[in-house]
DNA sequence: CGTCAATATTGACATAGATCGATGTTGGCT
DNA sequence: AGCCAACATCGATCTATGTCAATATTGACG
């Protein structure tokens, strides 16, 4: 994949919150704008919010494949899809534990998505 | 437009972000899943999130299609295309002037996507 | 009323993406 | 080695979407 560059830094903090009277700061560009998007189209979809938001219910912020499948009621290469895209973009780490995949959240990801709007 | 329900009231707030020890709450349900992807998808575009940060850029945070097409770079209609997305969104709120068409940033409604991985 | 400028709508096209069944791969177990 | 369970990948299909050219609509102005 693409590693994200410029979300690591503080470039995109607030580039689109805390609008009339707020500090000004400079439009996206188009590789700006291309590089938040893609992260945004990650959480995009209603099966990724879905499997985002039980994975972040259970205790540790983890899941495995196996019961994370009957939880959102898709077929398991469905599920493995969708949870390569968040994995892709940054948002899952991928755990092998024997012959089952767990799946845990990246918490200062997650908060980088707060922080576009924030 | 099918107006957003969930979203007004607190009940997806955090709902994705503040993992591992934040208090516990119900997994999305898929309506309620459907709901927030569908405010993501909005903004999951590079076009759009150049949109909204130029008009947050402006010091009223509005702006007119006669400068926003030209600033990035796309044909009119699709410009006008992308607006009316913003727009059923609730992310924008349109206002005529003359001949020309004025769109401003709804600050609350831009509140509620930080809200959302928070 | 006619014309022009600004914007919206329509239709068409190409691409991306969500989903599933079928199949491949991997790890543990006997 | 052989088998089975868990997961990934592949191929196909259907839908959604971004884009533009062409056209329609709307408002100002003479």
């Amino acid at each position: 994949m693409v590693q994200p560059v410029l979300l690591q830094g503080t470039l995109l903090e607030g580039a689109i919150g805390k609008c009339c009277g707020a500090p000004t700061r400079a439009p996206l560009t188009r590789p700006e704008a291309e590089e938040v998007a893609a992260l945004l189209k990650a959480v995009s979809d209603p099966a990724r919010l879905q499997l985002l938001s039980i994975i972040r219910s259970a205790g540790d912020c983890s899941a495995c494949v196996c019961d994370l499948t009957p939880a959102v009621g898709l077929s398991q290469p469905t599920v493995s899809h969708h949870l390569k895209v968040l994995t892709t973009a940054g948002l899952l780490t991928r755990e092998q534990r024997g012959t089952q995949a767990w799946f845990t959240l990246v918490p200062e990801r997650l908060d980088q998505l707060g922080q576009i709007f924030a």
